[in-house]
RNA sequence: GCCCGGGUGGUGAAAUUGGUAGACACGCAAGACUUAAAAUCUUGUUUUCGUAAGGAAGUGCCGGUUCGACCCCGGCCCCGGGCACCA
């Protein structure tokens, strides 16, 4: 075995190193520098117990970002932290036998090794855990002052209550509509439950998105969507009768009101629980729309059942009388929980009209001049192109004249108004569970709710508990809860709920700004440096988590907390990591553990190899296969030509005016490299090209002849700016072979610069197709005219064969690139 | 069901602004070194016809726009993400 390559041990220098970075704080970021900040961070990870591939991708791409911006000379803060409340500590409670608290702890540690072993650029200095009190102390802080600001109120809302282990569970823990441990029916039960008013910010939410360059535009569409802004008009349908003044509905498409042939209610409506009193029919009807999991996938998947309420209610217009019907698609939550049916052009009221025998009326017709397709018999018509028909007055109108002329008339009865309502609805944050943040708020029975005082937080979570699984241990604890009023001093009861855990993700990345101010919330150091910078992490968090997150930065803005008005200014929306098609989660378990393939090959070869697989935000398969090479080419490539290059003398400075066509043509190849890396890791974030750049560059290096000095002077900075280059992705096989190379340590270098001079082309070669076909190729002087290269493109053999006894009916030359004959 | 993506060799992928499809790797095959193996190196590798030069086909399917389409447009199929209590 050749000495030089025997000598590369992956273990030995990755442990060297990072003791070196650790000893050195290497990574600890001040707010002191003249340097542009830049803040780097990738979503912090629930603490499941083992690192698998998706964090490794996570957290290298993040890795990768924050090295690259630091070569690139900014004052780089990457933290790390833990999002340590949620479900899984609870399972594992009743699984194990183990506290929440004691789980969750020793994963953290065990996880934080693993991050450690991959030589990450973290700050830990910083490093936070959401299940710290002096981390949520200010999340029940920061919820007192918006309750104070009246963004915080209580409503009844459906949860999924197991009626055999009388719990609340979470969506993914209802199979088939099923407990998954009781295996007994779901129902959907009312409770009381806290809501922030993110729908208070719907508008600044979408408007914002605009402004937000440097986010994909595929997560932007989605939020949008998500939102769900929409311009209508809110109605109100006469009727008296036990005890509703008018059924209020709301609609986008007022142009189609004369069409309404019926009005559909929520099951939990006043008006079906009213009819449900005398009609034993519709109080089953009733009791089987609870049954369905609270999934919006879920309403939309069942079949489409509903029952007359016997009820009518006059239409505002007409005074007609529609009957008034139950349907259990209709959402109590959404809107007033009640809609008018337009059978003819609504897909789901037709199909809704035609299963119950229900009335279809066209009142909107294709125009004269139109080729739409329009047969009510045979579906809706949904388009807004139509004319109106059957409408009385309105007859003739297009959309906007019959919006417009309907809503006026609607108006001017006192019975509608405009409206403009969001899909978005606002966000319930209560949690039925022990293993969360407790809502700091007292019940009692003379003040009704109260917040407790800034003085009496955090209301600490009591982690020495036993854990059954049945119910929240936090009702079982009289001694927790029993508490006095603070406005009149009475007995009063602590709020057992806990916080949706999506409430400490929400600011954390604000937090690691401030993370050792003991006496508030954010300090200065969070206005320096939010906004975030570059945020990487799953496209799963595309809509809830990226939501949350940028509604509680702008209420922080509006608290004096930051002064920025999104939270990340640049976004990296990452695809999944499947093994065997199934997306990698703590769900998966030991799956694709990174455990041992770092043991075996090393953390630069684990990074590399997985750079290298696909671009960011791409899903794929992870495959083992990859870390092998990658070890391989760092050790048999990288290594083992600096190794060979040390070994040789060479002038330290290149006359670059000296060199022969050969050498120009390698030294070409080595400054169009470093240009496509700057641009691939700075601008396209695809690092896997990064790789496949450098990887070509050796092959020729590998192929070039070394005669003398200069050539060994050529080859030598090759090398150094593929050790650079490579360094965000391999940071210890860099830095040892840097220090070798350069005699400096590489986290003080700065990005080589590209020789504008170098990359000049003496010839280049373009392409000759006939009718697009590629027929042959030649090679030009870059300043060549485009006669000059339409006249040997004509002479080429192979083009002449193709032009032989054909008309050129046009030429096309672009430039540098191709000559094209049109013939015929 | 609704919203958003994706589909390219045996495999992971590349092709950045509509201009040489398959770079760079993995795998495989042949060869060199070796008593042998491992390691390493060299060559070949989309399919197909051809000794070759070269030809034909080819980026999920069908159609369109264009001198030219993996890329743009219309329709379809399949896969993935999200759907508000997994995080």
């Amino acid at each position: 075995m050749n000495d030089s390559t025997s000598s590369y041990n992956p273990l030995e220098i990755e442990g060297k190193i990072q003791s070196y970075w650790r000893e050195n704080q290497s990574f600890e970021a001040t707010e002191n520098s003249s340097k542009p900040k830049f803040y780097c961070l990738a979503m912090f990870p629930y603490p499941s117990g083992q690192l698998h591939m998706g964090h490794v991708r996570t957290y290298t791409l993040g890795d990768v970002i924050g090295r690259f911006q630091r070569l690139q000379g900014k004052n780089v803060m990457q933290p790390m932290g833990w999002d340590a409340f949620g479900l899984p500590a609870e399972n594992a409670a009743i699984k194990h036998k183990v506290p929440p608290a004691k789980w969750t702890m020793s994963n953290i540690e065990h996880m934080k090794k693993q991050l450690c072993s991959l030589g990450f650029a973290y700050d830990w200095s910083r490093e936070l855990y959401t299940c710290n009190p002096e981390y949520y102390r200010w999340e029940q802080w920061f919820f007192t002052r918006m309750y104070k600001k009246g963004l915080v109120y209580k409503k009844a809302a459906f949860v999924n209550w197991d009626p055999v282990d009388q719990t609340v569970l979470a969506n993914e823990q209802v199979i088939d509509g099923k407990g998954w441990r009781s295996n007994a029916q779901v129902e959907r039960r009312e409770l009381s439950q806290w809501f922030l008013k993110i729908t208070d910010y719907a508008q600044e939410l979408l408007d914002k998105l605009d402004d937000l360059d440097g986010w994909p535009e595929k997560i932007k569409t989605m939020q949008r969507n998500w939102i769900g802004r929409s311009e209508g008009v809110e109605l109100t349908f006469l009727f008296d009768e036990v005890g509703q003044n008018g059924i209020k509905v709301y609609t986008t498409r007022p142009d189609t009101l004369l069409g309404a042939t019926y009005i559909a209610v929520a099951a939990q409506h006043p008006i079906a629980k009213a009819a449900a009193k005398h009609n034993k029919d519709l109080s089953v009807f009733h009791e089987e729309c609870n049954k369905v999991k609270v999934a919006e996938a879920d309403m939309a998947k069942m079949e489409k059942l509903g029952m007359d309420t016997g009820f009518k209610a006059k239409h505002p217009i007409t005074g007609e009388e529609l009957p008034i019907w139950v349907a259990n698609f209709v959402l109590k939550e959404y809107g007033s929980g009640a809609v008018m049916s337009v059978p003819a052009h609504d897909h789901r009221d037709w199909e809704f009209a035609k299963k119950y025998g229900l009335d279809i009326r066209q009142v909107i017709a294709p125009k004269a001049d139109s080729d739409e397709n329009c047969d009510i018999s045979e579906g809706a018509y949904i388009s807004k192109s139509g004319v109106l028909v059957n409408s009385g007055e309105f007859d003739g109108l297009d959309f906007q004249g019959a919006f417009d002329a309907i809503s006026n008339k609607l108006i001017a009865l006192n019975l509608g108004e405009k409206q403009i309502n969001y899909r978005l609805r606002d966000w319930g944050v209560s949690r039925q569970r022990y293993w969360g943040c407790p809502i700091p708020i007292i019940n009692c029975d003379k003040c009704g709710p109260v917040a407790v005082p800034d003085a009496d937080l955090p209301v600490v979570l009591p982690t020495d508990v036993s854990f059954e699984g049945v119910g929240s241990p936090l009702k079982k604890m009289p001694g927790w809860y029993k508490t006095k009023c603070p406005d009149c001093g009475a007995d009063a009861n602590r709020e057992t709920d806990t916080f949706d855990t999506f409430m400490e993700s929400s600011w954390y990345y604000a937090r690691f700004a401030s993370s050792n101010q003991d006496n508030a919330m954010l300090d200065e150091r969070a206005k320096y440096w939010t906004s975030v910078d570059h945020y990487v992490g799953g496209e799963e968090h595309a809509i809830l988590h990226l939501l949350y997150a940028r509604f509680f930065h702008k209420v922080l803005r509006d608290e004096g907390l930051v002064d920025s008005d999104e939270p990340f200014k640049k976004l990296l929306s990452l695809g999944m990591v499947l093994k065997d098609g199934v997306k990698m989660s703590k769900s998966v378990g030991a799956a694709g553990d990174p455990q041992q393939l770092i043991d075996l090959y090393g953390a630069d070869a684990v990074r590399m190899a997985m750079m290298f697989a696909a671009p960011p935000e791409q899903s794929f398969e992870w495959s083992e296969n990859g870390v092998e090479s990658a070890e391989k080419w760092l050790r048999t490539r990288l290594w083992a030509s600096v190794t060979q290059c040390l070994e040789h003398d060479s002038p330290d400075k290149l006359d670059t005016n000296k060199l022969d066509n050969k050498q120009r043509e390698l030294r070409r190849l080595v400054h169009e490299m470093l240009a496509k890396a700057e641009d691939d890791y700075g601008r396209r974030l695809r690092f896997n090209t990064v790789i496949s750049t450098v990887m070509s560059l050796m092959n020729q290096v590998d192929k070039f002849e070394r005669k003398n000095a200069l050539d060994w002077a050529i080859v030598k900075e090759a090398l150094k700016s593929m050790v650079l280059v490579m360094a965000p992705i391999t940071p210890h096989i860099s830095h040892e072979l840097w220090f070798q190379l350069v005699g400096e340590n590489i986290e003080e270098a700065s990005w080589l610069e590209v020789d504008q001079d170098a990359l000049k082309k003496t010839s280049l070669t373009m392409i000759v197709q006939v009718n697009g076909k590629l027929r042959g190729q030649f090679e030009i002087s870059p300043d060549a005219s485009k006669e000059d290269a339409e006249q040997i493109a004509k002479n080429l053999d192979n083009v002449g064969k193709f032009i032989e006894g054909k008309t050129i009916r046009k030429v096309i030359v672009v430039p540098n690139k191709l000559v094209n004959f049109v013939v015929s």
